[in-house]
DNA sequence: AACCTGACTCGCC
DNA sequence: AGGCGAGCCAGGT
């Protein structure tokens, strides 16, 4: 088990129409710092359409200026198709849609 | 094999 | 309050 396969797994418990930040996904493969390696992971996305990358915000909620699946538009229509909500064009709101409990995977 | 860089976040100054 | 450095892992040069 790489630390990449949990960052995969992590996302992918991600429940449809919530959000979670880099930091969420960090912290529950073991360490918070690993927020930048979860970015990484997910920017070589092996499995698109198996993990929702498109579920994962930066800490404040704005999505990724480098997504990769056609733009950060697209990642916004993708969230809004599952019922997510915007405070704004490109930030998601954390408050109703941020995963509150994501399940350790140690 | 070492160094640089990258979808990040937090703690100091 | 805003800017800068550190810490983490993997892949390319």
């Amino acid at each position: 088990m790489t630390t990449f396969d949990k960052v995969y797994e992590a996302v992918k418990l991600i429940p449809e129409g919530s959000v979670a930040t880099y930091g969420q996904i960090a912290e529950a493969i073991g360490n918070k710092r690993l927020s930048r390696v979860v970015g990484y992971a997910l920017h070589g996305n092996p499995q698109p359409g198996v993990i929702p990358c498109h579920r994962v915000v930066k800490r404040d909620g704005e999505v990724s200026s480098a997504f990769a699946f056609g733009g950060a538009n697209r990642q916004v229509e993708l969230l809004k198709g599952e019922g997510v909500t915007f405070v704004d064009a490109t930030h998601v709101n954390m408050d109703a849609h941020c995963v509150r409990a994501l399940p350790m995977i140690l």
